[in-house]
DNA sequence: CGACGCATCCCTAAGGATGCGTCGGTGCATTAGT
């Protein structure tokens, strides 16, 4: 039916748990054949299957690659189309007549939608780019929040959740805040080798700018530069044009038709380079992108990777360079510190406490005069804080044995401080893989979790400079042991260096602590080890 | 948190230094107006 021979690493394994009626998370790189995975499924599995999918266009790009097949229908569900047109979606799911539904999360937010597709009794459901569960849905899209309601709401059918990068607490996110259970991992093909890694370090704004345009005009090929903001996606592109480099600027602040045309540019070579924000990639599966370069750092290693992995896709060297100053770090700190609204908070809380009864979502919106995002967002907070509940129609009610409105706008602050704390050691690491003066590649797989020989990658800048530590290590806090801190809780050894170790702890994320003062003041303790492990 | 644009200061004048305010990413859905 797809026309595949034989299957990939991975994809197996992640079929018949599913088949078995297990949830399963794959971690794939993209073009790994993450698609196939649900898709087989689905054709096995009596039912229609859900594919929830955050951005419109790939919605409308996986639906039309299906259709291509005699593999039962596709259809999409979105506000890009004529009002009638996700009714009769719909209708023809509950029908029988379409195998493939996609959707956003925010369309599963009205319950008559998904009233519809309990009617369907669907099979299987989907989650592409399931790091958008994790990374999205505190304040940007929060309904990725209320997926795991949905999910019950749908029956929970198998769940199969799909991403191309997720370090460890990525992943521990997808499968809380989905609800997964009795899920198994397959993670497959992290390490991407001929990916050359690079960082230059700078001390003056213009002269990294000075570089950067220098470096780009002296390259063969097709690349892509990512920017921090629009402003420098403009600048960038204008004076690579000055530079003789087919440039283009890209990000969401431009209008669809001049998106459209620089992917289109893309797709056809019809450009050098795309100077973009983080508005460009996802769903983008070019083979020959030769380098990606960036003008500064992104907010986590999560990101760098999943925006350096559009790199060299076929197989051919490519390269990631980081232009680095250590304060473009400010921006995505600035980033990171925005706090919810803490008295509209109470006001919620203090609303439904009052109310006592079950409440529509609309009538409090009203009350409160606040848009539908920004509600779902404080009711994620009071939902984790155990004060609030939502029912199956999305209606909502405070918690009979909840704390008082009071406790709970606290509770919920302390939450959102606890990630905000996880944000900011992610910057941290983000720092650390910029200024480590160890192996590059060793510091992302680590980071993500996978071990990786304490020997030179030979493509790293570090590694070809030969400042590259090569001994092993001999700590008493080996590679992934659980330890204690008193006051920082559970964590797990992520990285391990001649003098200084970094552990994730649970609570408060990444710390890189001296060994030194380890063993001086006795900061740690070894736990038992946990039993059990990944596929 | 830091960069940038603008106004002000210095006072021979011009242009560099300083201070202040503003702005900064990702997308869905919905609706009013053409």
């Amino acid at each position: 039916m797809f026309g595949w021979r034989e299957l990939r690493p991975g994809q197996d394994e992640a079929m018949q748990h599913l088949l078995q009626g297990r949830d399963v998370l794959v971690v794939m790189p993209t073009g790994g054949g993450k698609s196939a995975t649900y898709q087989i499924p689905a054709q096995l599995l009596d039912g229609p299957t859900i594919v929830i999918s955050p951005l419109i266009a790939l919605q409308r790009d996986q639906m039309l690659s299906l259709a291509e097949r005699n593999a039962g229908g596709a259809v999409v569900v979105n506000s890009a189309q004529r009002a009638g047109s996700s009714e009769s979606s719909l209708e023809q799911v509950r029908a029988g007549k379409a195998e493939y539904v996609f959707l956003s999360p925010e369309q599963l937010a009205k319950p008559d939608v998904v009233d519809k597709l309990v009617a369907a009794k669907p099979s299987l459901i989907a989650i592409d780019e399931a790091h958008c569960v994790s990374s999205w849905g505190h304040d940007f899209r929060p309904d990725y929040l209320q997926l795991g309601r949905v999910i019950e709401r749908l029956g929970h059918p198998p769940v199969i959740a799909l991403t191309a990068t997720a370090s460890p607490p990525v992943r521990e996110d997808i499968v809380e805040v989905l609800g997964l259970r009795n899920v198994r991992q397959v993670i497959r093909g992290f390490d991407r080798p001929n990916i050359a890694l690079r960082v230059r370090r700078f001390t003056e704004e213009s002269a990294k700018r000075r570089a950067l345009v220098e470096d780009v005009a002296g390259r063969d090929g097709l690349g892509l530069v990512y920017v921090a903001t629009r402003r420098d996606a403009t600048a960038y592109a204008k004076e690579l044009t000055k530079a003789g480099v087919r440039a283009e600027a890209y990000h969401a602040g431009m209008k669809a038709a001049d998106r459209e045309r620089v992917h289109t540019l893309f797709s056809e070579d019809g450009v050098d380079v795309v100077v973009a924000t983080s508005a460009f990639g996802m769903g983008i599966d070019k083979p020959n992108v030769r380098y990606v370069l960036h003008s500064a750092p992104p907010e986590s290693p999560d990101s760098y990777y999943q925006e350096i992995g559009r790199a060299g896709r076929d197989g051919e060297p490519a390269e990631a360079v980081l232009y680095y100053r250590s304060e473009d770090l400010g921006l995505r700190r600035f980033f990171a510190a925005g706090r919810p609204d803490e008295e509209m908070l109470l006001r919620l809380a203090t609303l439904l406490h009052e109310h006592g009864g079950t409440v529509k979502a609309r009538a409090v919106r009203e009350t409160l005069s606040i848009g539908p995002s920004k509600l779902t967002g404080l009711v994620n907070l009071l939902e984790h804080a155990e004060a609030v509940e939502v029912s199956e129609r999305g209606e909502l009610r405070y918690a009979p044995k909840g704390p008082a409105p009071e406790q709970a706008a606290a509770d919920a602050m302390e939450c959102d401080e606890s990630r905000r704390k996880m944000d900011d050691s992610r910057i941290d690491m983000m720092r650390g893989y910029a200024e480590t003066t160890g192996c590059r590649r060793r510091y992302l797989l680590e980071y993500f979790g996978e071990p990786y020989p304490r020997q030179a990658c030979g493509h790293c800048d570090t590694c070809a400079s030969g400042s590259v530590e090569t001994e092993q290590a001999d700590t008493p806090f080996p590679m992934h042991s659980q330890v204690v801190h008193a006051s920082w809780g559970a964590g797990t050894v992520m990285r391990e260096e001649p003098d200084r170790i970094t552990v994730l702890f649970e609570e408060i994320g990444y710390k890189t602590l001296s060994l030194d003062a380890v063993q001086r003041d006795s900061l740690l303790t070894l736990a038992e080890p946990v039993a059990g492990g990944r596929s």
